[in-house]
DNA sequence: AATCTACTCAACCGCAACACC
DNA sequence: TGGTGTTGCGGTTGAGTAGAT
């Protein structure tokens, strides 16, 4: 006894769909609509599964669907909701008129992933990677944590260099503190202008080694300060054969790294206010709204209906080229 | 010019929820 | 109430393509 297969395997046709095809499917909907999905393939003589004609038609064929780049106020959209949603692709898309869950869901992983690690955010919490990890650090004992530094250092050297060897930014470290300067107009080869970053120091060559050691002194530091703000120049870990200073003046990672310090993204700065971040509480009091004002409700027009009173904020464009942004480290 | 690599997005698959009997 | 068929959803795949080497 297995499944009923939702087709004759055999006789059906997979892959790219024609535009025969697409007319076909498309003029016998307008004569009969879309009930039965099994049968619509059989009437409109395609060889093809009811599940396929269904998919076909949702995400491609349906008069009021957008086809085309998404916007900056979409995108905003999309990050927001999924900042307290996660991947419940069908909620947020709809929220955005003519999109469908499956092109959220791939613009989401093709593109605004990518964006919110290049910023130093965990695209998964939507929190700032350095919060993820003093958070990781908490729970570790004083040598993990060094491993942890160590760890993390790789991911952002490999980083940082396939930053520097693909862009081509003048880079220079100035110890400790690197400074990100706002982003200057940059004339693009079709006549726009886009924001570029320089990151400048005092320091004129790249001591790669040299920089490693000082960043990874810093991170440690900084792991040890988010995980207790009020240790300034205490000794910390005593007993556990590691003494390291809490206070550490200019050093900033994750989110700070990439932009100025009090000229952040105004996408940053309304999801992640200062250095903290407030997507898990908007989830948790997104959550309890819900319960609240719906007890269990779980239906999901009525959660869509409700997700769109989020929206009480400007949205906010972004302030980065997605060509300068670096590859997750997720 | 040929090959390789990375990226995009349409389409597929399996599962869960829902509807109907 | 349980069984069966249908629909919807989210994860994943792979063909096509653009850019790099």
């Amino acid at each position: 006894m297995g499944r009923i297969p939702c087709c004759e395997k055999e006789s059906v046709k997979k892959g790219q769909w024609t535009p025969e095809e697409d007319h076909k499917l498309s003029s016998y909907i307008a004569q009969h609509g879309t009930r039965n999905w099994r049968l619509i393939p059989k009437n409109a003589g395609l060889q093809r599964c009811g599940k396929s004609c269904r998919l076909r038609w949702t995400n491609y064929l349906r008069p009021d669907l957008k086809h085309g780049q998404f916007s900056d106020a979409e995108e905003q959209i999309i990050v927001r909701l999924h900042s307290v949603l996660g991947n419940r692709w069908s909620v947020i898309a709809a929220q955005l008129p003519g999109r469908t869950d499956n092109d959220v869901k791939n613009h989401w992983n093709t593109k605004l992933k990518k964006k919110l690690s290049g910023m130093g955010i965990d695209p998964v919490t939507h929190k700032p990677y350095s919060h993820l990890m003093a958070e990781i650090a908490t729970t570790l004992a004083p040598p993990q944590v060094a491993n942890l530094a160590e760890a993390t250092l790789g991911c952002l050297k490999d980083e940082m260099l396939h930053l520097l060897t693909k862009k081509h930014i003048d880079i220079q470290f100035q110890s400790p503190v690197v400074q990100v300067h706002p982003p200057q107009p940059m004339i693009n080869n079709n006549g726009t202008t886009s924001p570029s970053y320089n990151i400048t120091s005092r320091h004129e060559v790249i001591n790669e080694d040299d920089t490693i050691e000082k960043i990874k002194i810093g991170l440690s530091r900084a792991i040890i300060q988010d995980h207790d703000p009020n240790t300034s120049s205490n000794k910390l870990w005593e007993g556990h054969g590691a003494t390291i200073s809490g206070n550490f003046p200019g050093f900033h990672y994750g989110l700070s790294s990439f932009v100025h310090e009090g000229e952040g993204s105004p996408w940053s700065q309304s999801m992640c206010t200062g250095s903290t971040c407030t997507a898990g509480d908007q989830q948790a009091q997104f959550h309890s709204k819900m319960v609240d004002e719906h007890g269990d409700e779980s239906d999901g027009d009525k959660e869509a209906r409700h997700v769109s009173s989020m929206f009480t904020q400007d949205c906010d464009l972004w302030d980065l080229p997605s060509n300068d942004l670096m590859n997750p480290l997720v």
